[in-house]
RNA sequence: GCCUGUGUAGUUCAGCGGUAGAACGUUACCUUGGUAAGGUAAAGGUCCUGAGUUCAAUUCUCAGCACAGGCUCCA
């Protein structure tokens, strides 16, 4: 990086046109130009080599402060100024590091930009005193050419297999869902792979799965058409939206051979774009688009936790998109779905509460600016939960940009508070998106669109479920189903030949034919909160039963083997808790 | 991002200004048993990383990274 610091009188600048085709529009404030008075003016040219953003800025923020310092000034006016250098940075990481500074320079100085990419005119009146012009080459050390990144595979090797799954107890004694991770080998945090980015083991893959299976299953049952669309799509996708001004800080961006790109952090869009892909009629709606999607949110670090709060999570997603008179019906629909997928999970009425999640009028930043839709769209939600009898909690400010939800609250073990499900009902974006159906005028009408998740995160769901049930699982939840333990060596033909059948009918299951006492490997098997556990022994053998041990450890039952398929097979299919 | 705490064996942790210990786990041998811990032995460590103080740092100081809790945030 290169800059030319001038101490000025005063600077005047107004920006013409673009320089640049990939740049943003700017704000009629910024078309207006802008002015400062005893200012220093950085002229900043961003060159290749300054990819190390950290610590350019790092640098950078050095240099100014002590320029500014010497020079006894507080205005800093930072100014692009390319032709400082014949080897500049992409338009992308020029944007990068010129954000970063200014937010940084923000801290300690009054900070006034100029933009980048346009062409500028601009005055100014140098002071002329011998620190008045001074330029500095911003050089992160190891750069340039010797810049050959040396990798230490040792150390590297040593952080991949560095895990960190401590915790400290919840209420009541009660342990994390990070603690049960743990124990129950369900996941693992490895610091080399990075921050709120959990690994599944095989185990806990399996819960993963098998909601999400559950899931998909019952919403093909409801009418729900499932996609398959991209993780990430050039920043203008989520420009329509507002996504990207209301959320641009927390998405990952991507430069893409010089394109802006972003791991998407929602659906909605790549729904949407579905939908218009061909005119609609009014017969086909209600569209209702799910997705089991995967999306990534850089959130802040002091945010992540265990599987609660992750930088990539799976979201049961759907967009409901309907004719204004259906969104009611369609709304008790989600609510209907909702409940059987937390009678399925074991979720009961007890583990949650409502919060009906309003806009805030004060808060322009924040929510669409139109008043007259949030509060018919609120009365429309408030009416369908009077209606259905619903006990709720009203929130204001509560509610998405773009349209109110409901909210499935509920806390951990900790007593924090977190969304487990949301339905949203939103006027907006069916308007940003110009998403359009012929009504049967053969009109154009304006859909309007439920968001909402039947599991919420997979991953928070997991984490709730742990924490309610301290890893007791259901049956169908449960990585491993059945494990069975021979008693001597004499044993192990049995137990393998039984393990095959079990295997066959569909349970997962585990054998232990060590040769140390069962008491041991019974109290091993409980640990991992296995539901059943068969032991056999000789008598078994002889008698041809099986001696099965529920989770409690209170009951021990003699089961034929079929008997015994066949009560496990029934608890899987009618999910029983 | 802010505040607080933590980082030592595969895991959970103890410990210490003079380069380390337990339990569980792993492996081997012995043990052939009846529903929550059978015995013995061995292997396993850059005490998170970097800088500073010191004759000497895993230990003290600072910075960074990671994890956890609280705040804030959560499309």
């Amino acid at each position: 990086m290169k800059i030319l610091t001038l101490h000025v009188d005063y600077i005047n600048f107004k920006p013409l046109k673009k320089a640049l085709k990939s740049v943003e529009e700017l704000s009629e404030k910024e078309k207006k130009g802008g002015s400062a008075k005893d200012a220093l003016v950085v002229l900043t040219a961003i060159e290749k080599i300054d990819d190390n953003v950290k610590e350019v800025t790092k640098k950078f923020i050095e240099a100014v402060k002590d320029v500014a310092s010497q020079v006894k000034t507080n205005n800093i006016v930072l100014y692009p100024y390319a032709h400082l250098s014949s080897n500049l940075a992409s338009p992308a990481l020029a944007t990068e590091v010129l954000n970063n500074v200014e937010k940084e320079l923000k801290k300690d100085f009054s900070v006034l930009k100029a933009p980048f990419g346009y062409y500028k005119e601009f005055e100014m009146k140098v002071k002329g005193h011998p620190l008045s012009e001074l330029s500095r080459e911003i050089r992160v050390e190891g750069e340039g050419k010797e810049k050959e990144e040396k990798i230490d595979t040792d150390e590297l090797l040593r952080k991949m297999t560095k895990v960190h799954m401590s915790a400290p107890k919840g209420e009541k004694g009660l342990k994390s869902n990070v603690e049960i991770g743990r124990d129950l080998d369900l996941y693992i945090v490895s610091e080399i792979v990075g921050k709120g980015l959990p690994l599944l083991t095989p185990k806990g893959t399996t819960i993963k799965r098998e909601i999400e299976r559950f899931v998909t299953d019952e919403e093909l049952k409801r009418g729900y058409l499932h996609t398959s669309t991209p993780v990430m799509a050039s920043s203008d996708l989520y420009k329509i939206s507002g996504h990207w001004q209301h959320y641009r800080d927390s998405m990952f961006v991507l430069d893409v051979r010089g394109d802006k790109f972003a791991l998407r952090p929602m659906t909605c869009p790549f729904q949407f774009i579905l939908y218009k892909s061909k005119p609609r009629s009014y017969k086909e709606l209600p569209i209702r688009y799910a997705e089991i999607a995967t999306l990534f949110r850089n959130e802040k670090t002091g945010e992540l936790r265990g599987l609660t709060r992750i930088r990539q999570f799976t979201l049961a997603d759907a967009h409901i998109i309907c004719a204004p008179e259906q969104i009611e019906e369609e709304f008790v629909q989600v609510l209907d779905l909702i409940k059987y997928v937390m009678n399925s999970l074991g979720v009961s009425d007890n583990d949650i509460w409502y919060r009906f999640s309003k806009w805030n009028p004060k808060d322009k930043e924040k929510y669409i600016d139109n008043p007259a839709a949030w509060e018919s769209s609120q009365k429309l939600m408030k009416k369908i939960l009077d209606k259905l009898k619903m006990k709720y909690i009203e929130a204001d400010g509560e509610a998405a940009f773009y349209g109110p939800k409901l909210d499935l609250q509920y806390k951990d073990v900790y007593g924090k508070e977190d969304t487990l499900f949301t339905v949203q009902i939103d006027f907006a974006l069916p308007e940003r998106y110009d998403m359009t159906y012929k009504d049967k005028n053969n009109k154009q009408a304006r859909p309007m669109v439920i968001h909402r998740s039947s599991t919420g995160a997979t991953e928070r769901m997991i984490a709730f479920l742990l924490e309610r049930n301290q890893g007791n699982l259901p049956v169908w939840l449960s990585p491993i189903q059945v494990k069975t333990l021979s008693l001597t060596e004499r044993n192990i033909d049995f137990v393998k030949k039984l393990n095959e059948q079990l295997v066959k009918e569909g349970i997962r299951t585990e054998i232990d034919i060590d040769e140390s006492p069962i008491s041991g490997r019974i109290r091993e098997a409980s640990l991992m909160k296995i539901p059943y556990l068969i032991v056999i022994g000789d008598k078994e053998e002889k008698e041809k039963k099986l001696a099965v041990r529920d989770r409690t450890g209170k009951n021990i039952v003699d089961y034929n083997t079929e008997e015994f398929i066949k009560k496990v097979k029934e608890e899987i299919k009618n999910r029983k808790s």
